[in-house]
RNA sequence: GUGGGCGUAGCUCAGGUGGUUAGAGCGUCAGGUUGUGGCCCUGAAGGUCGCGGGUUCAAGUCCCGUCGCUCACCCCA
């Protein structure tokens, strides 16, 4: 028998899922209300759509796919991030055929081939959110805020906003040509790793973490001093629809992140308590990706957010998830004739809206009460011989220990009304 | 890819310097109470001590290897 799953991989428990269900359920309630709609992708997709979106240069495309040959010879790649699939939709669909901008969310599986620990797994969940076809920041601030208001919902503070803006390919490249610059004279400085991506990706040389690569950052030139014009208006408008909406922000010289499709605005937003895992949160605009893919030029903003990242900080944060919906009754049936009427008694309980359960191994009175109780049934109606003799029966109300007494005809609409059930 | 910690019952864990039949709590099942939950009492089931090899009269315990989990680095959500 193969008894564990996959590395990195997970299983949602009974006593994990209602706090998965909470959280979807606000996830869909606040995207409604922000004017976004649902959109579901394969698990899987060609190679390709990672190679070319993600770019071939990122850590995530160079060591981190799933990718397999499928049985006619295509190269498939599990979904390692949302932002390219749900691009390939957009294009592939005609989406942008319609009114825009286009305004999704999605909540789905990641795959990444990582080494996992806290906070990081080798299948996780992200909810994230895409607007194609608009370029204004007043876009990129509605993606924060939406994604402020949302983790605003679960009365969580300490949370940080990081925001740098990359540039376009324009500015980038005189930038990217003033860090090697300044980077080129101490190379000897730096750690193996930034010796190489000074001349793969030099910007990625910003968020290392080595000390000696860190006090060499500290007095590196800004990408925002190297701004063209319009996407330094970009930056500027962009900040002041975050001033005025009172959101409270870091300007982080030092994020780039780690996908080639970014431009203009990137942002994060940080819980610390998470360790190296920080990063709740991510996104930016990607102004080039559909184009890149064989669109129309087709400017989009968006982010993705880690879930369990997030339930791991509303645990540390003390967050109280609704518990699952509790049982209204119990039936416990005493005997093969009585579970024979509590079988009809129930589906007329649930036809009512009513959460009815019975006994269904034969155990003992005493047993079925006990297991009620851990159930947390509200009320447990007793069904034995004597009442099916004489049509009623005991409810006890598990709260208080009070008992009444019922005639087995009138127990579904007593125990909807007792319950506040609408019905169905 | 690199480093640290840990693998004993379904779960959480005890098991000085090797020594008979490997324990506890919780949970499960049964009973005390043959028709009444929470508290209490009794009993039972449940173990390839991660796996393989070695040392030894004797290994859960020591040595080597291996697999797995976990935490950290890198990077990311």
């Amino acid at each position: 028998m193969i008894t564990t799953r996959p590395r990195g991989t997970n299983d949602i428990l009974p006593s994990e899922s209602h706090k998965w269900q909470h959280i979807t359920q606000q996830i869909h309630d606040i995207c409604a209300l922000y004017g976004f709609r649902q959109i579901s992708t394969p698990a899987f997709e060609h190679t390709e759509l990672f190679h070319r979106g993600v770019g071939e240069g990122t850590d995530i495309v160079q060591k981190e796919t799933y990718t397999f040959e499928d049985r006619g010879g295509r190269s498939l790649t599990l979904r390692a991030e949302g932002t390219a699939p749900t691009a390939r939709a957009y294009l592939e669909n005609g989406l942008h055929a319609a009114a825009q901008p286009t305004k999704l969310y999605y909540i789905e599986p990641i795959f990444r081939f990582e080494r996992p620990q806290a906070g990081r797994y080798r299948q996780h969940h992200q909810f994230g959110v895409e607007v194609f076809g608009a370029a204004d920041p007043a876009v990129d601030v509605e993606v924060i805020a939406l994604a402020l208001d949302f983790l605003g919902r679960f009365g969580l503070d300490g949370l940080t906003v990081r925001l740098n803006s990359v540039g376009c390919p324009t500015c980038r490249e005189s930038y990217r040509a003033r860090l090697v610059e300044h980077f080129l004279p101490c190379v000897e400085q730096l750690c193996p790793d930034c010796r190489s991506r000074i001349e793969r990706n030099p910007l990625r040389l910003l968020d290392c973490k080595e000390e000696g690569c860190r006090r060499l950052k500290e007095r590196a030139p800004h990408m925002l001093d190297s701004l063209c014009g319009p996407c330094r208006e970009h930056f500027v408008r962009l900040r002041g629809h975050l001033d005025a909406l009172g959101i409270r922000y870091e300007v982080d010289h030092h994020i780039v992140r780690g996908l080639d499709y970014y431009t203009r605005t990137v942002f994060e937003i940080i819980y610390p308590g998470l360790g190296a895992q920080d990063a709740v949160c991510g996104g930016g605009r990607y102004d080039g990706l559909i184009e890149t893919l064989g669109g129309e030029p087709t400017p989009g903003v968006g982010f993705g957010m880690g879930l369990e990242r997030l339930i791991l900080t509303l645990e540390d944060h003390g967050y109280e998830f609704p518990g699952p919906r509790r049982l209204d009754v119990f039936l416990a049936a005493v005997g093969q004739e009585a579970l024979a009427r509590c079988v009809v008694l129930l589906a007329e309980l649930r036809r009512r809206g009513v959460a009815a359960d019975t006994e269904y191994t034969g155990r003992g009175l005493r047993k079925q009460m006990k297991h009620a109780d851990r159930l947390g049934a509200r009320f447990v109606a007793i069904v034995g011989e004597e009442e099916l003799a004489t049509g009623r029966c005991v409810v006890r109300d598990m709260g208080t220990g009070t008992q009444e007494d019922i005639a087995l005809e009138e127990l579904a609409g007593y125990i909807q009304e007792r319950c506040g059930r609408a019905g169905l």
